[in-house]
DNA sequence: AAGGCGGAGTAATACGTATGACTTCATCGT
DNA sequence: ACGATGAAGTCATACGTATTACTCCGCCTT
């Protein structure tokens, strides 16, 4: 028995009556030709008779490896990281790896008194992230999380929503999403890993954005409003810039914007701003889900049915969409395979082999909140 | 440096001129009378010079604790668990311990395509819960996960939301929630890691919906229905018995209720029913924020004005509470808070003390949804 | 001067697993 | 008949840390 009350690779060897070399010769899968088909047999059984795990911590010491990897997000209060998260547990867990998460500090709002002493810890966190102070095989870092990543310069790692490489850094001040700037995220740009190394899995927000603008012309509208998040993320770009295009190519097609924080009462304000002008927009493309909740207040306060005096559209389909009234037409991004595939993609690299940029398609979700616009 | 590229305690020792013993008496905080403070010192600044930090893996090995710890939640794509592992994970990580998370297995739903080998993992989970393989100190375990705690008989354990003593079992079949049952969750219960044995922290439920209540009694408000999850948990029996209990308390206060399901489709249906009788109810109170977003869309359908002809109140107070229209009255529940006392407590038992039970208040939020009832 | 004592530090070992080096023994080829 | 071969295992060791037992040394006591 160990420390921790449970079963070792020695009672297991004890049970079946060999060494402990073959419990694990047998148990790790690499016996062919030094243990027989009959031992093997029977040092299973013992295993399973004990109820026998091995206890990670011992197998890293040797290997040099912890089998686990570090999920880095902005936070798991947001509806959209849980499923992310769920995806990569899973793919991991199915290959024996634990996954950690780290998020941001400022994540923590609420006052906790914890007067517990508790064993002392003498590494106490010291970067940006609040992390358990783990050994790490690899890093799956969202988006948000660019410069962070640079504490792990030497680890292997996959980035999620950034974009097909790597931005060289922070956009500068001025920059305007949706402005197509040279250089915006090109091939030649340097990430932290060095020359566009780091692998990326990305949801193709350009074609779900284009999916949408071209289901509003097909219902007719010509007059957008785009009511967009003023965060400085590559999707957001992305859909800025996509956005742009598509209304660009409908003939007669005119496009104004409104920028807003990602929050209901902001989101309210700038579609309000859109909705008050005198060539008021008769559909409104909100950058996500939220925003789109902002977007409805806006219209309410105003008298306007939706989807008869306003079409409204969001992005990302979380649980929200169906909750609002009408539901909503927007685009679903698959998020628990976005951390599925970013973990895939994360174990390819752990074994050598250098995964190939990933796009997971968006699926345009039309529900009740589009309408032909009234004439 | 290690396998994992890491400096160790005895790179730090070779810095300092020491030995590895010193480093890790230093280190560890237990040198008084043992290293003199100039060599302490030393120490300490060559650990810092080479960014020391001790391996986990290793110190676990020796000290028969992993300093990790489980929690066990349904699932994170829910929007009310993120909160929890903040908490947990906050106050865990500020205690030296990492925290792992296992979730119901049917959490899973989006087709993952994993081609990827990677090194073999001889431990399949095969338990209920889809976990990670790890060796565990305590387990902090959601209020659905009762059964599943069995597994851990042996481990410190610390439920959460689960009502003031372990339930004995699953209730009943024909239970019906909101039914004072003798022996409901009454002192006596055993749970599975005996009578009692298992410390908890919960939500001051019962305060909150008599809160709800006594304000749409403040209002005016008599026929009250209560769209009710059909959820066999002690959080919603307990929501059940209180409501009861308190519009009997309310001078001509009469009560009906509907079941669902937790989604906006079965929510609405259910509320539907309840708005189709002939002594309508004049206010809906909902056993959750979704629910109340299902209540939203079943008033609209009749045309009717909230909180003009219908006053709504959910619980909970997630996101999606103040992005409908008119914002929900709700019961804050502090999801974070709730994850950061029960770590505190379950650190607390892992450190040989028995934790008092600890209840955290619900606060009522009133915000648009709720209004006196038109005469 | 012999013995004792406390301060400062080190050597040695245990934890549980994985693996390269080694042993044992039967069979095979010549 | 005798070394070579290969199968079936075991031995010994490394991984990085925490801790116990020990050494060394200077100083004080008697």
């Amino acid at each position: 028995m160990s420390a921790l009350g449970r079963p070792t690779s020695k009672d297991v060897a004890q049970e079946a009556g060999v060494s402990q070399s073959t419990v694990s010769l047998v148990l790790g899968g690499k016996w062919t030709g030094r243990v027989s088909p009959a031992t093997a047999r029977s040092v299973r059984s013992a295993a399973e008779r004990l109820g026998y795990r091995p206890n990670p911590a011992a197998r890293n010491l040797r290997l040099g490896t912890t089998r686990t990897v570090l999920l880095m997000v902005p936070t798991l209060t947001a509806p959209f990281f849980g499923p992310v998260y769920t995806g990569a547990a899973r793919v991991a867990a199915r290959h024996g790896f634990g996954v950690v998460v780290a998020t941001w500090p400022d994540d923590t709002n609420g006052p906790v008194e914890d007067a517990c002493p508790g064993p002392p810890s003498y590494t106490p966190p010291d970067g940006p992230f609040a992390s358990p102070d783990e050994a790490i095989d690899g890093v799956l870092a969202s988006s948000m999380a660019v410069e962070a990543l640079a504490r792990f310069r030497e680890t292997p790692a996959v980035m999620l929503d950034s974009g097909p490489s790597i931005p060289a850094g922070p956009t500068p001040r001025g920059a305007r999403p949706g402005a197509p700037g040279p250089g915006d995220h090109g091939p030649g740009d340097h990430g932290p890993h060095g020359a566009g190394l780091v692998p990326t899995v990305d949801f193709g927000v350009a074609e779900g954005m284009r999916g949408i603008a071209e289901h509003l012309a097909g219902l007719g509208h010509r007059r957008i409003g785009h009511v967009a998040a003023a965060v400085d993320q590559w999707t957001f770009r992305a859909r800025a810039r996509a956005l742009a295009a598509a209304v660009a190519a409908v003939p007669g097609g005119v496009l104004s914007r409104s920028m807003c924080a990602i929050d209901a009462t902001s989101a309210k304000n700038a579609a309000g701003r859109l909705l008050d002008r005198a060539d008021r927009p008769t559909a409104l493309v909100c950058d996500d889900d939220l925003i789109a909740a902002g977007a409805y207040k806006a219209a309410r306060a105003r008298g306007l049915d939706i989807p008869g005096d306003l079409s409204v559209t969001g992005f990302d389909d979380v649980l929200l969409a169906t909750a609002l009234e009408p539901e909503l037409t927007t685009v679903r991004l698959p998020a628990e395979e976005l951390g599925a595939q970013g973990m895939t993609a994360l174990l390819e690299l752990l074994s050598g082999r250098r995964p190939a940029p990933r796009v997971l398609p968006g699926e345009l979700i039309i529900r009740g909140s589009t309408a032909p616009p009234r004439t």
